[in-house]
RNA sequence: GCUGCAGUAGCUCAGUGGUAGAGCGCGUCAUUGGUAAUGACGAGGUCGGGAGUUCAAUCCUCCCCUGCAGCACCA
């Protein structure tokens, strides 16, 4: 690729050495320059900050960094990427009639999207794998063209790949295309990509599964199929992402809400949950810490109907725009004309609106902060149900603060205080907030939605958080911020938001007077902090693997006999935990302590009260506490208020 | 909703074209035993629902329901 040119240029090296070259010379050449071993080695480079191809010829004065397999970043994103390709090729060697699409590089791997009438098995990944550990072992040359889109377009319709034509004519008119082989295997790709197929890891990889996906992500097109592997640059590497997804798998609030009987769902009820004693109590001990966080906060809370009448719906435009996600609620009365239509409410804005309608409202109201643990119910497609995460019936810790435009940005920032404080007491301190622009197809005027993203930003700033920005994500009707918790495997999960809106209140005639004696149309912001109950306990489960904080623990204490002679003091044990508020049962079966313990382990309990006749004899408990293994002997009135203070919401210590 | 896979005892799972089995759990009895399963005996299912093929279906075919993975959705 190196053509001979007269102009000298500079690269400067990540030592702080800088070298000259003829220009147009490849980053593999300077490779090669360096050293063999290093040219051996190299898999890309970086050049001016941009990921750059070995191949690829530098023009004029640069930095460059020669990268191996031992830069993690670029190492993998080259891997996976090369990886997908290879599986590409692998496929179509295997059934030829088969056609590609695209196959982009995700966290962790990778995935293609093939075209192909009969499905995938899982024998045929096991097939593909071992057709790519075939390709890696040709050690094949990568080569690139830049090609004119004419000659690349003619050259995909001969090929019979009517996705990739498709593809080219999404790409801008002004972007070079470039054409990719290895071997004789082509693919349309912008690069860049390893040397030669060898320098790929074929013991760091696996095919994980199959599934559908639509062309280009539209519900409308072709159903493809969809094939993901990981890759990592070693196979210790590999092993552990593996080991974490076993790790991941264990602490599924669905099996864990199983295993600490906290909840069921069954077919009558579909994404509807029946909460048991134990999943029950962490629910209300949840609940009743935020009810009074939220009266401390200055809400006040309300309740409304459930069952509510098309009418009011027609008015706010969830008939017209949610109507498929509602449940229609048809009642025939026995000498009515016609029968009356109601929806279950899908969300509690409209129903607050009712309420703030209620009287004359003056600007001296506001803000009017009112809450409600709003049960609400959606029906969601059934594909988007999953675990008590995304259910069809739930209940938001709702508010809605009705204010004016000039009090959004202090209430902005007074709810990130609000929701800041609530996550720390409940044990998450990685979370971020997103700020959601404007929509392509909104209402309102730019400069409301210039002053509207603005606020939200300020309102950020002055509570001390950084946002970052999803451009266009925002709701039709206003700007919103999103808070993303991390949680302790690295998942994120939104829970927290605030949406800006006038156009509830205006649809519904909502109004204040204001100083000026006229009427105004008030602003509300929709916000919540724990998104649902339901949600935020299923990430509470996952977030601690079921060993919740002892406060919200559904069983706190077992006191758990040794012999019978121990009963009576068990109970007396087990009667001042309870009076001290304290979760607390009495084991006295008939088993031995090696079956209680480990019974009681299994049910997450935090801590188990052995008693025998030593403790009898003493007034003292063996204390075994959850995922410990010694036991400490501690006396009866230490136990109890240290427990009573473990069980005290952290709003009330 | 779409694609694929699955649905057998409370749970986890094995199995077969001729009306089903294990472990745990549950019940009874014996056992009073120091920190992750004491032993014996016993009771549970008609194999998600419906239709069809067949002398005969839990097993084959079709439809439906539910679940799982991904996609789409989540104003």
């Amino acid at each position: 690729m190196s053509q001979i040119s007269p102009n000298k240029i500079n690269l400067s090296l990540p030592d702080g050495n800088s070298r000259e070259y003829a220009a147009g010379i490849t980053a593999g050449e300077v490779a090669a320059d360096i050293s063999t071993s290093l040219a051996k080695k190299a898999i890309s480079a970086t050049v001016n900050g941009q990921h750059w191809d070995l191949a690829w010829p530098i023009e004029a004065d640069a930095s460059i960094a020669i990268h191996t397999l031992k830069d993690e970043d670029q190492a993998n994103e080259l891997i996976r990427h090369d990886f997908a390709h290879v599986m590409a090729r692998a496929v179509q060697e295997l059934w030829p009639d088969v056609k590609v699409t695209i196959g982009p590089v995700i966290e962790n791997g990778w995935y293609y999207d093939f075209d192909r009438k009969e499905s995938f098995t899982p024998e045929d990944l096991g097939a593909i794998e071992k057709k790519m550990k075939e390709i890696i072992n040709l050690r094949d040359k990568v080569r690139t063209e830049i090609w004119p889109r004419d000659k690349a377009v003619q050259y995909y319709k001969d090929q019979n790949e009517p996705f990739k034509v498709e593809l080219i004519d999404a790409i801008p008119g002004d972007e070079p295309l470039r054409m990719y082989w290895h071997g004789d295997w082509q693919d349309l790709c912008r690069g860049p990509h390893l040397q030669h197929t060898g320098q790929l890891p074929a013991d760091a990889f696996k095919l994980m599964s199959v599934a559908g996906a639509y062309w280009r992500g539209d519900s409308n097109r072709e159903m493809l199929q969809r094939i993901y592997g990981v890759a990592f640059t070693g196979k210790e590497k590999l092993k552990a992402y593996l080991l974490m997804l076993e790790e991941a798998a264990k602490r599924d609030h669905r099996k864990l809400g199983r295993e600490m009987d906290l909840f069921h769902m069954q077919e009558e009820a579909p994404g509807q949950i029946f909460w048991h004693p134990n999943g029950w109590t962490i629910y209300t001990t949840l609940q009743d810490y935020m009810r009074r966080r939220q009266r401390a906060g200055g809400y006040v809370e309300v309740n409304t109907p459930q069952v509510v009448n098309r009418k009011l719906w027609e008015a706010s435009g969830h008939w017209e725009s949610y109507q498929e996600n509602m449940f229609i609620v048809e009642v025939d009365e026995d000498h009515a004309r016609e029968k009356t239509v109601n929806a279950l409410k899908p969300m509690n804005c409209p129903c607050h609106i009712q309420v703030f309608n209620q009287g004359l409202k003056s600007y001296r109201d506001l803000p009017l902060r009112m809450a409600e643990f709003g049960s609400c119910n959606r029906y969601e497609p059934s594909g988007a149900l999953h675990g008590i995460m995304r259910v069809r019936g739930f209940t938001q810790d709702d508010g809605h603060i009705f204010c004016t435009e000039e009090q959004i940005e202090d209430e902005t920032a007074r709810f990130i205080s609000f929701l800041s404080e609530i996550y720390a007491e409940l044990g998450f301190t990685n979370w971020s907030i997103k700020l959601s622009t404007r929509p392509e197809k909104r209402i309102g005027s730019e400069e409301t939605w210039d002053q509207l993203e603005k606020a939200l930003g300020n309102a950020c700033k002055a509570a001390g958080y950084d946002y970052e920005i999803q451009e266009g994500e925002g709701a039709f009707y206003g700007p919103k911020l999103e808070f993303v918790l991390t949680d302790a495997i690295g998942r994120n999960w939104q829970c927290g938001t605030l949406q800006v809106d006038s156009n509830m209140p205006e649809r519904l005639d909502a109004a204040y007077i204001g100083k000026d004696g006229d009427k105004h149309l008030p602003y509300m912001l929709h916000r919540a902090t724990l998104g649902s109950f339901e949600r935020f306990i299923g990430i509470l489960i996952e977030e601690h693997a079921g060993k919740l904080p002892f406060w919200l623990a559904p069983r706190q204490v077992v006191v758990a006999t040794i012999v019978s002679d121990a009963d009576d003091y068990a109970s007396e044990v087990c009667t001042a935990l309870k009076a001290a508020g304290v979760r607390a049962e009495l084991d006295i079966r008939n088993e031995k302590i090696n079956y209680k313990v480990r019974e009681h382990s299994l049910g997450k309990v935090p801590v188990i009260l052995a008693v025998g006749h030593r403790e009898v004899e003493e007034r003292t408990l063996t204390v075994r506490r959850l995922g410990e293994k010694q036991t400490n002997v501690t006396s009866l009135d230490d136990i109890v208020s240290e427990l009573a203070k473990a069980a005290t919401p952290p709003d009330l210590l």
